[in-house]
DNA sequence: GTCTATAAACGGATAGAC
DNA sequence: GTCTATCCGTTTATAGAC
């Protein structure tokens, strides 16, 4: 321990490295451990022992446990709005022309691959955080922005999928997001199904890309089966 | 058995009735509140309150908070054992011809639905739990009758999708696993895609109808994209 | 077997020294 | 701004009367 005068011997950005440094580990402390026990079995001390704080520094950076999550939540799903901004592009491109299925599936999925590698300093770890943001029950963390980005892919679904009921499309979407979000918890739920190379199953990075046939299969499939044997 | 001869006078089934019922409504109390609100979240006093029991009685009658968690997943995984012999039937009718990826995502999707209605005391409330099992951070409660169900469900896709690739096939049914376990969980996603008739999209059986066009074609498509604009 | 009372530990949050 | 010590409610689990 030193006392006060020893910081402001590295000038000001002492002062504000040492802030950040610690707001900065708590906030990937929360993150990790939010992400791999939930939100109700992670505890402040743990939080607080991972990111090398005392107790109180928790509080005073962010006020109560409640808040954390929030800001957890904000910071990560808040660096998803690119999303609208990649299909507009492919808008612009496309000459008012309705894109592919296979254009925006592929644009949601490399996206949100995109966001779990940027802007995170967790990087790999965090990788579940989105997918449970849909199944921790409880009130929901989910931004405003989040709202908007998805009504620009269900407008845009609707147009590349002019043969389907409105209502469809809309469940079709609702799998969309449902079978990214499970595949981002990335729980290994492989050991049910028997043995296989778990890198080539249970990298999320794979997985997706495996994800895009599947899924632009579905979403074209006819609303009723042909086949019903 | 007991000292008192108060209760004798009901007769056997008094005996029976009496310690059936509390432990009953603490299994449906568990159930209940643990898919609602998650393990972690939910107290051993919430329980005891809502089954009208004592607390002590838990403890008395299951033990820890793990074993009761334990046996909650126990009864409702292990209900599901019919999911194999529904596949051992329809092969038996194909008189040894690979069953269509219809027969077998419907024989799926259907048992799941089957085994949300029966065999559970509280019926409506538990949809989630099975799905919530994907999910749940920490140790696995699957039961390994589960496991053997997949295994069934593996070879007798890996028989109607000759044309894909092992692997293929097997991440395929992650897929499938995957989004049923999903809709099960139940999650009020929708109003993030935007308006729509809450009873046609949040109700599970009509999403898991909704479902099967939408696996079929996900599952039947090639293991590359035809089209790549 | 049932239930009250309590033990022992842990939870989030804060007061106050520095 | 940082950190120690503490408050106080809640948690799981059990002891012991009935």
């Amino acid at each position: 321990m030193h006392s006060d005068n020893v910081k402001d011997d590295m000038g000001p950005e002492g002062d504000v490295r040492s802030r950040g440094d610690a707001k900065e580990r708590i906030f990937v402390a929360a993150e990790t451990l939010f992400t791999e026990q939930g939100y109700a079995a992670t505890s402040m001390r743990m939080i607080a022992r991972a990111a090398s704080v005392p107790l109180a520094s928790i509080n005073y950076h962010f006020g109560s446990k409640r808040d954390l999550m929030e800001a957890v939540y904000q910071r990560v799903l808040g660096a998803d709005g690119r999303r609208s901004s990649y299909l507009d592009k492919l808008e612009r491109n496309a000459g008012g022309a309705p894109l592919t299925v296979t254009q925006i599936v592929r644009t949601f999925i490399e996206s949100t691959l995109r966001l779990s590698r940027k802007d995170n300093v967790s990087g790999a770890v965090f990788k579940q955080l989105i997918g449970r943001a849909y199944f921790e029950p409880g009130d929901d963390f989910i931004p405003s922005e989040y709202v908007q980005i998805m009504d620009r892919y269900r407008s845009a679904l609707m147009r590349a999928l002019p043969g389907l009921p409105e209502d469809e499309v809309l469940r079709r979407m609702y799998f969309l997001v449902g079978i990214v979000a499970y595949v981002m918890a990335g729980r290994d739920v492989m050991h049910l199904l028997g043995r296989c190379a778990p890198s080539t199953v249970n990298d999320p990075e794979t997985l997706l890309h495996a994800l895009m046939p599947f899924i632009v299969g579905g979403m074209e499939a006819p609303a009723t089966l042909a086949e019903d044997a």
